[in-house]
DNA sequence: CCCCAAATCAGTAATGATTACTATTTTATT
DNA sequence: AATAAAATAGTAATCATTACTGATTTGGGG
């Protein structure tokens, strides 16, 4: 049996069925429609472990919040300076990776935000 | 003329003649032996101006510090996990940017960073 | 089924980087 | 020199995150 608590399990799953990237007071909000009494301590620590672990992904795009993400996989996120969205995009790390390796340098993560004006913002 | 105060051109310089990333604590501490009365706010305020003006980049690690980079060349950077270090790798942008106005995106800034061990951490 | 020890929790208090505020000083122009 | 606008030093406030504490949950034997 795996050792989660259904905090855990429910922290996960919400990062899961998702592809915004919410803060950890997002999170709380989300998690407390099936855990009303969980407390924002143990979503920050649930998301430290899960972070820690590799099971989910911490960003920071520079707004003053910490943002999770539970795609693992290797993508690169755009960041609007005007609504503040961010949106994914397929990133094959391979390449900077191996650059990275000339510098004796062992990579594990790869974070890739790209600033700027989203699809939408653009349009308004 | 340029409109710069002494402690904003005093802030610049220390940013220009350094290849580390310092928080703005640590260029508070700098520009204090130019400029002894300087105060943090101004540090902050003006490191706010200079960053949104595109005269230096803002660079956030996850380390709960903002690091500062007068390099505005496009370069990645490494983090290590180990000793905290942040040291520069040079890198094209222009694939990146290509790839990201296939989604609308209009980029401006990139910023990526690589987790890992660097080198003398991998040696010790 | 019951006990125990370890892990986790809810709730609250503390931390600390950053921002906001205010009275004063500097700067640029006439 | 006078004036108005801009920037500053110093301090107070903000607020996302972390630490703490006593209570609760969990899993493994016996």
């Amino acid at each position: 049996m795996k050792n989660y608590s259904r905090q855990r399990e429910a922290i996960l799953n919400v990062l899961r069925s998702t592809d915004t990237h919410p803060t950890a007071s997002r999170i709380y909000e989300m998690v407390q429609q099936s855990l009303p009494n969980i407390s924002l301590g143990t979503v920050y620590r649930n998301l430290s472990a899960l972070s820690k672990s590799g099971e989910i992904l911490s960003l920071d795009v520079g707004d003053g919040f910490e943002h999770f993400d539970g795609d693992i996989s290797s993508h690169a996120h755009l960041h609007c300076r005007s609504c503040g969205c961010i949106t994914d995009m397929p990133l094959k790390g391979e390449l900077i990776f191996s650059a990275v390796q000339e510098y004796g340098f062992s990579p594990d993560t790869l974070s890739c935000v790209v600033y700027g004006i989203c699809k939408d913002c653009n349009q308004n």
